[in-house]
DNA sequence: TTAATTTCCGTGTGCGCACACGGAAATATT
DNA sequence: AATATTTCCGTGTGCGCACACGGAAATTAA
């Protein structure tokens, strides 16, 4: 490139060896009409020389799309979530288009497993280059991901995890532990002897499992101490705003047997929902603790009706996940199978800059 | 590039001209041997095709390299937070070397005005192409700051700002801001009533705007509620153990006349001593927070006798100011001048997630 | 043994841009 | 008006790599 002292080029390699560069790039690319004598050579020399190929001339000499499919649920207005992880997609694939990297998006509707089913057909149908997806329902996507290994096709998982599977990286927040942070959060927050309410809003269609997970860690946090809190889970099945509202009378209101209830854990973004009723009632003196970076929910963080969020880096799940996907194949670097983003703890104060994305 | 029909090459910008290649190169970089006539002409055709440069073809053909320096603070034993935006700043500069950027990174001792001012001097002399520096001292920076502006040379500020100055960025944390996160956790972790230490480890060279902002946020926070809590400073100037052992005792100890101390802010990474304090004293039930993700403040952190880190991402500190040189002079790309670094709050229970770099 | 086919390899071209060189035209000087 | 200088512009080369094409050599089939 600039400094030719030091950079090893292919025409090095082709000297030192004694044969062409078409040869060489024959044999890096496993192009094959090269004999095992001269390959070998080649080879050795090349590591030798410890050969890094230049990504911009490459780039720009090669013809080659790799082509990335991801597929992610929709946003709407009912699923807010995920506006940022596609921010984060775009803007990762802004940065590196460059390189000869082209982008399509697939949507599915987050409770539909057919719309899953569909979509990753479909995806499946044009054999991309690599692949992003949200294997919210689990066991549809495994059975897919056979076909995707034998197709050659890396994948990525983004957001959900499935364990013992071939992806190539995980981009997602450790779901478990972030139950324990929330934990820790009302456990300081909170005087002794006061109790906890666990507050689930459930999907009849499936992918509950983070709810699930982080309602588990929340609880491990209190089990190796001889706490004297109480804390009771309530599970909402339904979307009626009239029902939940009873349901939230039952479990924290005013109303309820369990009247001492000061501390309130939301296993999703629903939080809102909670913090929605607690203003609606004028209870204060509530300690409330959720997740993501809604709008709504931050309006409630700023006004003091919630508490704390935490939030999953939606952003940087997008942005990460495509960004393993072209350093693992592109930049042909060794990629951390398992990246966890932080466990990120909003409040009033700290909000606006956790906001840039 | 890849997809020809999409995009616009200098040659199409010729071809309506009616003019060579390099007469649009030369319109394009400003090389001058243009009449003004052919100019304007070009410059109407640029705008109209809406020509973006491929960085690629331009870098790999260009034998131009964009010198960067950097002047931060050297780490050391007793430094150790520099590490951090160090790796960041090679990480950074591993990503884009490609592009023909080249780092050279310069060392003061954080207490020497006199090794800041004598490497700031130095890199001058070499006129690079771009500077990051940390102004620690602001004065002694200032000075410098007119010649670089002569001399052409963007500058980036990372972890102290400067108000006011022609610097094109600055990225660091909101020290007033990051105070009131403290303020917010301590208040939420302590019965009414309990008082509040904040404790600053004073360097007598300067340097202590970070100290200053961060206890001021901190008091701000309770300024405007009546809160009933009572707020001590103890500033230690010392390096001395047996004399901070002496300040302590009076300020937080079981001997101190305030013996309902629960709550402990240290305004800086030093947090360690104050928990090794309260270790050796086998004090316990004092809620400690403090700053920086160094081992030893881990390791307090692990055995609870630190209960809440405040990071100041020290690694993306350092990343994102040479992304911000680069994405601004290379890339060419609009850049926000202010990039606020989020306040990220660090338990025991997300540690963790927060030591990938 | 001869002819057909496959393997092997070198050579040439082009990706989009940077930029040096030199001839022609325009301008300034004598 | 003749000469010298500057401006203007087109042309050619190369950056490091990808990859198609075709001639020579080796191998296989008849």
């Amino acid at each position: 490139m600039n400094n030719n002292l030091s950079r090893v080029k292919i025409s090095d390699i082709a000297q030192r060896a004694g044969v062409s560069t078409g040869t060489v790039d024959r044999v890096i690319h496993n192009r094959g009409e090269v004999s095992k004598k001269t390959r070998d050579k080649v080879l050795r020399i090349l590591e030798e020389l410890n050969y890094q190929p230049d990504i911009l001339a490459s780039t720009l000499a090669s013809k080659k799309v790799f082509r990335i499919a991801a597929l992610i649920p929709e946003a709407g207005t009912t699923n807010l979530f995920w506006n940022a992880p596609l921010a984060g997609l775009q803007e990762a694939w802004r940065e590196i288009k460059h390189f000869g990297v082209s982008l399509d998006t697939f949507f599915f509707k987050h409770d539909d497993v057919l719309s899953f089913e569909k979509q990753f057909d479909r995806i499946i149908g044009i054999e991309p280059d690599g692949l992003l997806v949200s294997p919210i329902f689990a066991d549809q996507a495994k059975k897919r991901l056979f076909t995707l290994k034998d197709l050659d096709i890396p994948v990525v998982f983004i957001n959900s995890n499935i364990e013992d599977q071939q992806n190539i990286a995980f981009v997602g927040q450790d779901t478990r532990q972030s139950g324990m942070v929330a934990a820790r959060l009302l456990d300081y927050s909170l005087n002794s002897g006061e109790s906890i309410s666990i507050i689930n809003f459930i999907s009849e269609t499936g992918g509950n499992h983070h709810i699930l997970s982080r309602e588990e860690g929340f609880r491990y946090y209190f089990e190796p101490t001889t706490s004297n809190r109480q804390i009771n889970t309530t599970n909402i099945y339904t979307q009626e705003e009239q029902k939940i509202e009873e349901v939230l009378t039952k479990a924290i209101g005013t109303d309820s047997p369990r009247a001492i209830t000061k501390g309130v854990f939301v296993t999703n973004s629903r939080v809102f929902k909670v913090a929605n009723y607690l203003k609606k009632h004028n209870i204060q003196n509530v300690i409330l603790i959720g997740y993501d970076l809604l709008e709504c929910n931050i309006d409630y963080l700023r006004n003091n009706y919630i508490d704390f969020l935490i939030s999953q880096n939606p952003w940087e799940q997008g942005y990460k996940s495509l960004m393993a996907l072209f350093n693992s194949r592109i930049m042909k670097k060794e990629i951390v199978k398992n990246q966890f983003l932080p466990i990120d703890i909003i409040t009033k104060e700290n909000i606006d800059y956790y906001l840039n994305n």
